[in-house]
DNA sequence: CTGAAAGCGCTTACAG
DNA sequence: CTGAAAGCGCTTACAG
């Protein structure tokens, strides 16, 4: 293994001190044309890479993100075969990047808190998807670092946020399937949680529903996992409960899931049932069912995330941001009109 | 912020020196009872955690693993959406994390070669999922770090590798459609390039056709980006040129837009026409064609490469290791018995 | 405009 | 069985 080219060997080519090209990698002014030139000389012919690491250690920033998603539970593999994790990771990863930023991504064991980690890689910020148990949020404030909460409703003025308007989103929804005549309109949402998104999207729903004069009935709410068998294994209660004309699943993959299953039962969409999703993931136009969605820029939250974050970090931002993203219908052909 | 807790601060607390720390913390035998005790005892109470850029710094161990997956072209986003890369990472990480690593998950950009990356952040080792141009395993080789190659038949003995028997899989695949009465049979293939995997699983199909009597045609081989597009670009082809009667897709992700626009035009599978994947994405099951696939454990090839690098970081190996990962047709209903 | 030097938090031969 | 001390590669007040 060769030696590797330190700060020092630069120097010593440069004939400057390692303080002087310290400073001309961090763009110190008042540098003389002449020095500059000749540092980035020595760092072009020696190939010298800096050590992040040293770096890290010494200036107490390490241009590391750590970014949490949800598992589904401790000590299991992170959720990454869910496409809207995938997609929402490819704008971090990508955002992160172009910043000069590394992302870490891990999630949560038993064994280690998440501070853990902060403190371990010295992580500059976090951005955290999802919904996790107070817990979670309480100790991570600990870390004193940036830190950007997407899809959460935790209103701690520690934590920055990103986000899209989820009670709109649900009201929009199931308006549009109101306007189409349906006045039957079975929910299937995740868990309805305190600062969850999915509350936030059932009082949209239940909103549009007693606006229209439709009577909002608990038991057409259906809770349970974001996943596509949740979908399924709801087909037949769609098919035989309450006579519904229409479906508003709070997530695509949910629909997909219903969409698939309802179809093996010989049932056709928009004929015999009408859908509406959430989130408009990419991989629908891989899906035969033409879904009629809410679509919202999965990829541009992760974007909005990073630049967030490492727009706090580096200007040492402590006053709470937060943003949210636009989102609107996708009419694709999943929904019946059935007015008269 | 309140002071970070040190190594020093554990010595004190303890009695002993910080060598003495750190002697606990690696597990150095011949440390008597009683000190482990109080060490362990003050590192819990002061809640201590190691700093890894100093301990990087200090041991040249980072405990850091860096995974490279294709992306588009350079600088752009990574390929997080195809589901095949997104299964792969789940193991990745999983495998990484239960072993006490980190992943950094990035792409080749132009400004900055991987080479780069690997010093900045002093990895200890990396994994390669696809096929790159010679020059960047050239350049890789100097970082001198053990390299894990997954899915490239790239020989150079510096590399360690983990695959599948590619051109078994082509076989397999391409003698099954035939066992089932067919003889015309297109070849939807990812660009076929000297170390890749496409190119096996051409020859495999070519084998399995000879081997029938059936004359190996290039006409029938389609070459395209592994994405539903260029599936789904092929139907007009499929349905018009050689009357074929199967098409062996080497990508799931092939097959499946392949054969949500074969069903756009009309076409029912597998009564028009048989479709055979390859891969077995686990999004197969959101999609309503059942598709009949060579199945291979993507999520245990991340898992695989994972457990194989971490191995040759430990244990310094030097020798290259390689592990072929099994494969096996999985039967569903895609594919017509056509044989009288 | 530039340099000497302390310090970041660890590890690891070496000595005893 | 344990400690003193050098060293890993940087940054950054401070001084001039």
């Amino acid at each position: 293994m060769e030696k590797r080219v330190t700060i020092k060997d630069v120097a010593h080519e440069a004939g400057v001190s390692t303080a002087t090209v310290s400073y001309v990698i961090h763009g110190k002014e008042s540098l003389s044309e002449e020095t500059i030139r000749r540092v980035n000389d020595a760092i072009r012919t020696l190939k010298y890479v800096p050590h992040m690491s040293a770096r890290s250690l010494a200036s107490n920033r390490s241009h590391l993100l750590g970014v949490v998603i949800p598992q589904t539970e401790p000590n299991r593999p992170l959720m990454f075969d869910n496409p809207f994790y995938s997609e929402f990771l490819s704008g971090v990863e990508y955002t992160a990047r172009m910043n000069g930023y590394h992302m870490i991504i891990s999630g949560e064991d038993m064994d280690e808190s998440y501070l853990e980690i902060c403190k371990k890689r010295n992580l500059d910020g976090v951005v955290v998807l999802g919904m996790y148990p107070d817990e979670f949020y309480y100790t991570l404030k600990e870390a004193n670092i940036s830190i950007v909460l997407v899809d959460s409703y935790c209103q701690d003025g520690y934590f920055h946020s990103v986000q899209i308007d989820d009670e709109h989103g649900g009201y929009i929804a199931t308006k549009y399937l109101i306007e189409k005549g349906h006045r039957k309109i079975a929910l299937l949402t995740g868990h309805i949680q305190k600062d969850g998104v999915s509350r936030r999207r059932c009082l949209g729903y239940r909103r549009a529903l007693e606006e229209a004069g439709i009577a909002f009935n608990d038991h057409d709410v259906y809770q349970g996992p974001v996943e596509h068998e949740f979908g399924m294994e709801m087909a037949d209660t769609i098919i035989h409960k309450n006579s519904y004309t229409a479906v508003f699943a709070t997530a695509d993959i949910v629909a997909i899931g219903l969409s698939k299953a309802l179809k093996a039962k010989g049932l056709r969409i928009p004929e015999d049932i009408s859908l509406m999703g959430f989130d408009d993931l990419s991989i629908t136009e891989l899906i035969d069912t033409p879904l009629t969605t809410v679509k919202q820029g999965i990829y541009q939250k992760g974007e909005a995330a990073v630049n967030m974050l490492i727009e706090c970090i580096e200007k040492k931002e402590t006053n709470r941001q937060e943003i949210t993203l636009p989102i609107h219908i996708l009419e694709r052909a999943s929904v019946k009109d059935i007015a008269q």
